[in-house]
DNA sequence: CTGAAAGCGCTTACAG
DNA sequence: CTGAAAGCGCTTACAG
């Protein structure tokens, strides 16, 4: 199948052919020191021969930098992750740096390999995507990692979830955030459906112990409970950012509440489930029941009825993460770069029937 | 911001520490060499205390081997894409390879960057996904590039998109392919529409010049000419795989046929703006007229009504891709693993009004 | 089971 | 403007 692995041509290869030093050539290709015009034609034409491409990893080992960044998201199949990633490619796109993407599958310890791999690659800056688990243990050894790239020299950015606090609880230095309002966008979408009315408000969230899920719903129970709302009458049910989430958890919501007059989405997949379900019971969106998601993803606005949400600018977060990981871009003071969520009001929230 | 960039502990530190010679950190390290117990011990100690990861570039360059695996996107933010990748690192998910993913926005020459990168990364394989610009001169340096990575030791497959030929125009020798059935799905969907006794059948396509658009279309017309039709009933708009081309092409399609009683549509994501173009045309999907997709992506079946598509197995075609890229499963003869494409038939297609 | 030594393919002060 | 030489951090025959 592989025939013969015909050794790649060297720099030693091309400096023989051309009839100059290998620095000479080093000098050439990297550009960053006087060569006479001649000699550098030379050499190019015996990179064109040879075809020569430069060995990266003992150009990495010999200069102690590399042109990789690393971009750890958690579900690549999620539009999310991808108009994130791809906000951060924008930026990337025209340099000479790598992009790289690795999909955890949301499992932490693939988020702890993925970041292993990058520090021994000697990465020139990683990009940490989206919620990762909240729990004490995961988060410290996120912390550890994220530090060991950091004092190597790694720039480290953060996008969608927050500020990772260091050993002494402050904010981890030299790392900076872009960090999503989950809070401020769950708040304003249940004060939404509260002004409509609605008084009787299901929630299904994202997995539990996400960061994602935990601010989503900590917003709708801000709102909540500043109307005075809350309890057995809004119940929450949790599951995973799916279709089939959505249409699980609203069973069990209705079995808990069946006269429940709106159900909020931890995201936009979900409330498309949660649609699906209600809709096979002979229910109506919005007549019958107020639906709402969260991210505002490209198919929001195509469902039908068109999904009420709450709008990330994903891309433009991406492209601002990319900036950062590049060094283009100065962090914000205290490392900090808040992006709003804003509240899109389709046609899938209505007033409460009888109002 | 990035203080004292501290220089990581190398083997050598781990070696002096455990008090052993540096040869034998390695052997403990890749447990490919017998090594006695307590100095193994002695050495995972040291290497846990200095928290000690091995540096990838300077191992691979002296192993001449590599743990990564590249997979070369048109679009990330397309769940098309993010479905082949997950497929292909749920195989990569429990090995120590490292699976990348680039990305290169539909543009040619970022195709062959990612190629050349990959190739001085000395990547253990590279997966090309999806459809390519189907031009000879691109064509031609793509399998320049191949080739190279190939005799380099490098393992190349193709997954979703035709396979390479070689300078003698024959495939190109160990490369596999895992071909969708573009073609035979394209037929099969207007076949379907045929039947329903559509005659006049609009089609909103793809990037012209990329070999997923050209097959699908080829597929149409192999079933329009089979039944006589085709000519100024059936008119082909194309444009882009995005939802804004399905509502302006569908635009001009009914300018140049305002009695088109279906529109077939180049993948899903068209096929929504095509609906919601007819829809703001007071058009009724499918009672005026018919709507198909191409890829059944997941939110396909939420769609209201359903949209009826053509099922490409993406996740586990990744997953067959993913495996051939690592050796774990032999290529078939030939190097090309057929992957069928199955109409869906759903709500949004039906038979024409008046029969 | 362990070590000394060469070598992987580059880059970069240091000289000239 | 150019070259000789050391060194980056590993691995792997080769000895023992």
């Amino acid at each position: 199948m592989t025939q013969h692995p015909d050794p790649p041509a060297t720099l030693a290869d091309v400096a023989r052919r051309a009839g100059v030093s290998p620095a000479t050539v080093s000098r050439v290709l990297n550009g960053n020191y006087p060569v006479a015009l001649d000699t550098a034609a030379r050499v190019q034409r015996a990179v064109t021969e040879l075809s020569y491409v430069v060995n990266g990893n003992a150009r990495a080992l010999a200069a102690a930098t590399s042109d990789l960044v690393g971009i750890i998201v958690n579900d690549v199949a999620d539009p999310f992750f991808g108009l994130i990633a791809s906000g951060i490619q924008d930026e990337t796109g025209g340099t000479d740096v790598l992009a790289i993407i690795g999909n955890t599958a949301g499992a932490p310890d693939r988020e702890l390999r993925y970041l292993t791999l990058l520090r021994r690659q000697r990465a020139r800056a990683v990009v940490l995507t989206g919620g990762t688990v909240d729990s004490p243990d995961h988060l410290r050894a996120v912390a550890t990692q994220v530090s060991a790239l950091v004092s190597a020299g790694t720039t480290v950015v953060l996008c969608g979830r927050p500020p990772l606090a260091g050993a002494d609880h402050g904010p981890l230095a030299g790392v900076s955030t872009v960090d999503f309002d989950n809070r401020g966008g769950g708040q304003a979408l249940t004060a939404h459906l509260i002004a409509l009315g609605h008084r009787r408000i299901g929630y299904v969230a994202g997995p539990a112990n996400r960061t994602t899920t935990k601010l989503r719903v900590l917003g709708h129970q801000d709102a909540l409970k500043r109307h005075g709302l809350g309890g057995t009458d809004c119940p929450v049910v949790s599951g995973d950012f799916s279709r089939g989430t959505g249409e699980s958890a609203t069973a069990e919501l209705l079995r808990q509440r069946p006269d429940l007059t709106a159900i909020v989405a931890g995201n936009d997949t979900i409330a498309l489930g949660v649609c699906a379900y209600l809709r096979s019971q002979g229910r109506t969106v919005p007549a019958d029941v107020s639906v709402a998601g969260f991210d505002d993803l490209p198919f929001s606005a195509d469902a039908v009825p068109a999904l009420t949400t709450v709008r990330l600018p994903l891309i433009e977060a991406g492209r601002t993460a990319g900036r950062l990981a590049l060094g283009r871009q100065l962090p914000p003071p205290g490392g900090i770069f808040p992006v709003p969520a804003e509240l899109v009001v389709r046609a899938s929230t209505a007033p409460v029937r009888g109002i």
